[in-house]
DNA sequence: TTCTAAAATTGAACAGTGTTAAATAATCGA
DNA sequence: TCGATTATTTAACACTGTTCAATTTTAGAA
């Protein structure tokens, strides 16, 4: 009986030292450098036995995305922020989401360009109701919600800023990683005016006062 | 004499055959499924023509990104819309240029996702200073002047405003590409609201009035 | 018009890719 | 220890981008 739980565990090293290895590949020598056979040399097995622990290449990278995503999601959660003010912490969170996303890119990239139905199911933010499914968007949702408290607005029109605040920040990290030889400082610059103003000024609906 | 420029319409000629067999198979089967040998055989000639023609793969994606380029340009620059008011001009290109983009989401995505020296050259916007240097960029910096010409803003706050406006709309093209399956009237919900209202707000420097 | 040099075009090959099927090696339960 | 099941490899297929030498086509001069 233990057998067939240590056989599992194996199974489960297995894919682990597979996916490790493609992360890291990924890491040093970027998505595009990533191969079947690269992987298979780094842990020394031939190319084939990837297709017993995966289905093909594209599960290998949707689960390099989701180890990425774990870590981001737990980034910007552990913030703890609670005393502040929501709009501090929903500067604060930003600023963290683009920090964290920023060190890991091309695990970020797959992730965030994948059309893969996998990728969507963890990625996909635009629908209506996402705020009520997505973990991240959610995370929005009760900062806007917070800020919101005192003034009437629709449901649907807090939605819609928190899906907004969502492609900006994924355009503004996009456009970072891509244009990746703008100086340090300029970058920085950015981000500061981006999460600090930008976002504060997003959230300001005219309806609002 | 003549026959020189004869032949060099000919080599321009045979650039566009390649181009726009690219571009057509980009746009039939997206832009993963585009290969040299696919272009060859769509126009009848051996693969290794079109390295007569061009350097490698990457500088005919560079060109076919090249053309869709101009074009989004031209949508959004005709927009003939002068004796409106600089907000309302702010939306309308706005709107413009997601509509325009989204009728060639392939092409953008290479064209926006590609970190080649040639690509960027075209694409970068966040280096300071852009402002004056990019056509598109400088579009929406002309606008914001308008809109801020009774308040007194430094240039940069200015030119960071115009950055984080177009990270932000790029945010929103790229995500509604990838998210390719949310509904027709999900995805002009989002982008009124983006264009209509989210821009707007992005505009509203607190430290106007 | 014929000959030669230059240009356009091709075929074949290289090194790489993802993936599959059959053959082999290792491991398990009886 | 034997037979069955699982893990792993070898070999092959159909692709990919790219290069180089051979070939065909073309242009200009004799």
């Amino acid at each position: 009986m233990n057998i067939k739980k240590r056989r599992e565990r194996e199974i489960e090293e297995m894919r682990e030292l597979i996916l490790k290895a493609a992360s890291n590949i990924i890491s040093d020598e970027g998505l595009d450098k990533l191969s079947i056979r690269k992987i298979a040399k780094k842990i020394k097995y031939s190319p084939s036995i990837l297709y017993h622990y995966f289905n093909d290449k594209e599960e290998i990278l949707n689960n390099v995305m989701k180890r990425g995503y774990k870590k981001i999601i737990s980034a910007v959660s552990s913030a703890e922020l609670k005393d502040t003010s929501p709009e501090e912490r929903l500067v604060q969170m930003t600023k963290n989401y683009i920090i964290a996303t920023l060190k890991m890119p091309d695990e970020f990239m797959v992730a965030q360009l994948s059309k893969s139905e996998e990728a969507l199911r963890h990625t996909s933010f635009l629908f209506k109701g996402a705020v009520r499914e997505k973990p991240a968007l959610s995370l929005l949702y009760q900062c806007l919600k917070d800020i919101y408290k005192n003034e009437e607005i629709e449901e649907d029109r807090i939605e819609l800023t928190a899906q907004s605040i969502a492609v900006s920040t994924l355009g503004l990290i996009i456009k970072i990683i891509v244009e990746k030889d703008i100086g340090e400082e300029q970058k920085q610059r950015i981000i500061d005016f981006f999460s600090e103003e930008i976002i504060l000024r997003i959230v300001n609906d005219s309806r609002t006062k």
